[in-house]
DNA sequence: GCGACAG
DNA sequence: ATCTTGTCGC
């Protein structure tokens, strides 16, 4: 356990060993329910001028897309924001509001990049090889990679997004007029079933309601309960 | 050495 | 992420 988490002593090594280390176990291929029968969102949140980090998961009925199960949970802030080492950071929180959760979800929304990152294990990637659960990551901005073709502006157009030959997520234009997300394989599931994935949980909103709920109750103050 | 840089 | 007014577009 303590090597999916190595503590926080200001040295970045030991954490880029371990992403490098972790990311071999990820999986590709679909590995969930044919019939998925509930998803989750989660975000994360911070209070008190950053030191306490405060998680936030939406567990929905996956075909009614009814909330099912809430929960937020509270943890001292371990480290600093650091690109490419934002699991870290927030993962720990994440984990304690799960452990809380009643019902397990055949598939979590995680805030933040799936292998889409440096060393193939962005947050969504770690969240999976630590819960064993098929996630996938929807980030708002780039942390790396590139695309080559155009994103047609049409609701649910997706393009590759990669790091020179090799494919690590895709642009996906959500909601027409809005930037496209960056959307990536987090664990068990295979590149090609992302978009799809993601467009099957999204209304209106540019985020698909799993992390979109989950984003209201990380960050809207009206949540200082429980 | 110079930029880029999830949340 | 978080702090925040007015502003643009459907």
């Amino acid at each position: 356990m303590s090597t999916a988490f190595p503590d926080w002593t200001g040295d970045t090594a030991p954490l880029r060993e371990a992403q490098l280390r972790l990311a071999h176990q990820v999986i590709l291929r679909d590995q969930f329910p044919k019939r998925l029968r509930t998803v989750a969102g989660f975000d994360v949140g911070f209070e008190d001028d950053g030191r306490t980090t405060r998680a936030a998961v939406v567990l929905l009925d996956a075909d009614t897309l009814d909330v099912l199960e809430t929960r937020l949970a509270r943890l001292p802030t371990r480290m600093p924001y650091l690109p490419g080492l934002l699991s870290f950071r927030e993962l720990p929180a994440m984990l304690d509001a799960l452990a809380h959760l009643h019902g397990t979800p055949d598939l979590a929304f995680i805030d933040g990049h799936g292998i889409a990152h440096p060393r193939r294990l962005g947050i969504a990637a770690h969240f999976g090889i630590v819960t064993g659960l098929p996630s996938i990551g929807v980030g708002k901005k780039l942390l790396i990679g590139e695309s080559r073709t155009p994103l047609h502006q049409t609701r649910g157009a997706f393009t590759p997004l990669r790091d020179g030959r090799e494919q690590i997520g895709w642009l996906l234009r959500s909601k027409p007029g809005c930037l496209p997300l960056v959307v990536s394989p987090g664990h068990k599931v295979a590149m090609a079933s992302v978009p799809e994935l993601v467009m099957r949980f999204t209304t209106t909103y540019r985020l698909p309601e799993p992390t979109r709920l989950a984003d209201r109750l990380a960050s809207d103050s009206a949540g200082e309960d429980h």
